[in-house]
DNA sequence: TTTAGCACTCAATGGCTTAGAGTGCTAACA
DNA sequence: TGTTAGCACTCTAAGCCATTGAGTGCTAAA
């Protein structure tokens, strides 16, 4: 059977239907609110038959007929015009970027708040991912007599910077002299080239101080570890804003689904390096997230992927809203680090 | 009428089996559960006589009974004993404190998960009153030749540093000048005193450079005003967990409340200053509140307040293990925040 | 003062009916 | 041959009603 052209005009009709209601749509529907110039009758046809090509699913015999995975793919490839932003939007995320310049992991976090706003979904956002992060510089800057601060430069901005206890007897040369340490160790290489067994290496020229030693490898390596798999989230509650998660075991489900974050991370990683990728349903390789749409794209400096961001909704998602929308925020974004740390 | 022994008891049995079991509860369940050694129509004339007085509540005739906000009162303030935590959670508790040094705000965004988890209900932390806060040292370290790390050491540990954009063609001793100044403007006043005002004085010292002055009074700001009213949460889903949140109106209602920045702040920070303060439903100041418990406590370095933690959770509290958890941790990290930045 | 007994209340449960939205088929029509 | 009106059929959701049972309050006896 071929999709004709009426088939078509139908098919998107349901969709955008069954998109900001829903509710199944019948054929009656159809025929009332979307002029096509047929009768319900010739709609109800086609509707089986489209219910035949796969594009159409029946919750039950009575009841109207909703989008399949194919048709929302379909919908997406094919039939959607992407509307961009809004004046408005897009001013609101410039103003994000605009003069602000602080630690990444702000930025990135107000990232995600924004574009959650914006789409009224749920967003996240993985922060760079460590691997292919390179270390420009690393220094201690002492503090007080006991403490000091050590921070890692890197390319793609300060990282989570770390206070360390030291030893009272130090002073601030003693302190240089460690940093030229790490630098002579650790300059221009990546995290994933970091070997914390370099530093344990040369134990003796901490002297007396190992004890400083250890505190630093703990500092490195907490670093090194954990931040490599923070997520930030904006709107997590806006699924309540869905009928279809107004039952609480099904809202729930949704929630703690946001804090798997092995599995988000693994879903984000595996993302197209340029434009937006749409993950609909079932393509998903999650069975837990066989009833989302995941609109998702990376972030980088230069040209080197950093992290990337994720849109999560029903698969009954505004997909034209929450692609561009995507789509300015990665480049918005992409841009602004680019112009503050690329070379 | 006088609440005499026997009316205690059973006021007793009916508040631990509702916090238990989140159902009202009739003469009969006190009568096999407790056995009082007096029967079911007994502890019926009693029941009816604590309604009189105001501890109990009936929903409606033909359901048992449920404490009143008075009843839990009474219960927190006389009946209950506080149960110390089990060796495994304060455990759990000093092991995020042991070696671990690094930027504050971990530390407290690490004590809400933990008290979220020990108790399994919502805990909510205040980040340190800047307001209260004094400045140590305030320097600006280059990074490269186009960004500076501006870092500002406070009695607390470090305050967010902020990365700030320098013009090209500023060498490291300028930058040590303007930390000098900065240094002489505010070293030793707290957040409360700075003015702002005092630093646009100073701008002929600037010389050409007047838009790094202006990054600067905007990083200084940026993080006085905002960081001030920063807010970790803890176990935000854990709410789901009890009975009378299986509604997703109240869920939406009370995670729509942990969103209410303003009245959380407000709340947590009019909280006695030593011990564990707990407020019951109607008790709290704000109606969005009157079926909510919230048990609250401050911490500090040294003498001088910091901030304030809470847990939220509904009335029907198991009230023993919330305070022991908030009393063990306020005062663990105080102790840990003292012991690393104190006097 | 305590308790057994009993009538009474009322939310919750489950079965039954009805209403209505929607389909699919058939037959007539252009 | 494609389109449409008409109609029987299906199935869920909503409303209604009777039943159940947990729990109360009162009374009278121990």
């Amino acid at each position: 059977m071929r999709l004709d052209e009426r088939k078509v005009r139908i098919l998107q009709a349901i969709i955008d239907d069954f998109i900001s209601t829903a509710e199944p749509v019948g054929s009656r529907t159809i025929a009332r609110k979307y002029n096509l110039g047929v009768s319900s009758a010739t709609i109800r046809n086609e509707m089986s038959d489209l219910e035949e090509m796969g594009y159409l699913e029946q919750p039950h015999t009575s009841a109207g007929r909703i989008p399949s995975d194919k048709a929302y793919r379909f919908y997406v490839d094919r039939l959607m015009k992407v509307k961009s932003l809004k004046k408005e939007e897009t001013e609101n995320i410039k103003q994000l970027y605009r003069n602000k310049i602080s630690q990444i992991e702000q930025v990135i976090c107000n990232t995600a708040k924004i574009l959650s706003d914006i789409t009224n979904y749920t967003s996240i956002v993985l922060a760079p991912q460590m691997n292919s992060i390179v270390i420009k510089h690393i220094q201690l800057v002492p503090i007080d007599n006991r403490l000091a601060l050590l921070v890692i430069v890197t390319n793609a901005g300060i990282l989570k910077d770390t206070v360390v206890k030291i030893p009272e007897d130090i002073d601030a040369d003693y302190l240089n002299r460690i940093s030229n340490i790490l630098n002579k160790l650790y300059k221009n290489k990546s995290f994933g080239q970091v070997n914390l067994d370099d530093l344990a290496g040369v134990r003796k020229e901490f002297a007396r101080n190992s004890s400083l030693l250890d505190t630093l490898i703990d500092a490195l390596s907490d670093n090194y570890s954990k931040a490599d798999k923070d997520i930030y989230y904006g709107g997590t509650t806006n699924i309540f804003n869905f009928p279809e998660y107004q039952d609480v075991v099904r809202a729930k489900s949704f929630l703690n689904l946001l804090e798997e974050k092995e599995l988000l991370y693994k879903l984000l990683s595996n993302v197209e390096s340029d434009g937006v990728t749409v993950s609909i349903g079932t393509e998903n390789p999650y069975e837990e997230l066989r009833e989302c749409s995941i609109v998702s794209a990376t972030y980088k400096i230069g040209d080197r992927v950093l992290g990337s961001i994720g849109i999560i909704g029903p698969t009954r998602m505004e997909y034209s809203k929450a692609i561009s929308a995507m789509d300015y925020m990665a480049k918005t974004l992409s841009y602004y680090l680019t112009s503050l740390y690329g070379k």
